[in-house]
DNA sequence: CTATTATACTACTATATTACTAGGAATTGC
DNA sequence: GCAATTCCTAGTAATATAGTAGTATAATAG
């Protein structure tokens, strides 16, 4: 029941260009230096962003990365579920394909039904813009 | 983000066990039967239920397991937590071990600790006696 | 037009976890 | 003492995780 390094990075790493969205693109090396984070791992995070539309990338020299949208726009739920997959507590939630025999008698799928709500409530609700205004927060109270 | 068949399996059980809690304690065999699951994973995950406490079990001919206290004692997330160990999205919020540098400038983790805080608002409140109770619904349906 | 800077793509790999299976030892009721 | 049952330990195939490595492709500055 964790959430894996790859949704983990995907989030700090969209929580990054969110907050160096100024004209530059946003190099991949500046990010991985700025999270710690292997770039070449983050190179292929941020390959499927890309590919989802989440992110534009700019080839070649000044090149880099740029959020597609405004932060408000992405939830984290958008984020996690493209880089971790399903946030489901179990595989009879996800689709029709995964769904057991025992569905109909089963006392224990009402409780997976209610996690997976408070879990979704969350991840749905927060956007990277949430993120944003934390991370300004946290800036912040260092200053102070 | 899923729970694994051992966590699933031992709520399955421990349900069972609430629900054929007459004098005779239930052999493992009739759990893996009824539940269908392979009874020798069964034991392994019966046993750590048993070394808590949560299960008391009687050895020999006629013998088998019972529940130590009334469903309503155990809720999912003492059962869920034991066999899955701790269910916190990130292991930042689990000890003091795995907290990491970032902590005081990192904005994700205000998402966690609400991530977190509703995955336990459904497992610390459900108990073994609501998944009874669900239980019995369902066959209520079944019969009208 | 070429050297450089950056992304794009694909393949490989070590480690850990999951979901079991297998076999025998210990206990106890009849 | 025999059969039924739990108890304990080890092994293992398959999958997932968390990267590393290398090369190809594109764009731009000079």
């Amino acid at each position: 029941m964790k959430i894996s390094t790859k949704g983990r990075y995907a989030l700090r790493l969209m929580l990054d260009l969110a907050l160096h969205d100024n004209d530059a693109p946003v190099r991949i090396k500046d990010i991985a230096a700025r999270q710690e984070i292997s770039d070449k791992y983050l190179e292929q995070i941020i390959s499927s962003l890309n590919k989802a539309g989440y992110v534009k990338s700019i080839r070649g020299p000044q090149g880099g990365y740029k959020l597609a949208k405004a932060p408000s726009y992405y939830t984290v739920g958008m984020i996690l579920r493209l880089t971790e997959g399903s946030l489901a507590p179990v595989a009879c939630l996800d689709d029709e394909v995964n769904q057991c025999i025992r569905q109909e008698s089963c006392a224990t799928l009402e409780l997976w039904r209610r996690l997976d709500d408070a879990i979704k409530s969350v991840v749905d609700t927060i956007t990277l813009a949430n993120l944003v205004e934390w991370q300004e927060e946290k800036i912040d109270n260092y200053i102070i």
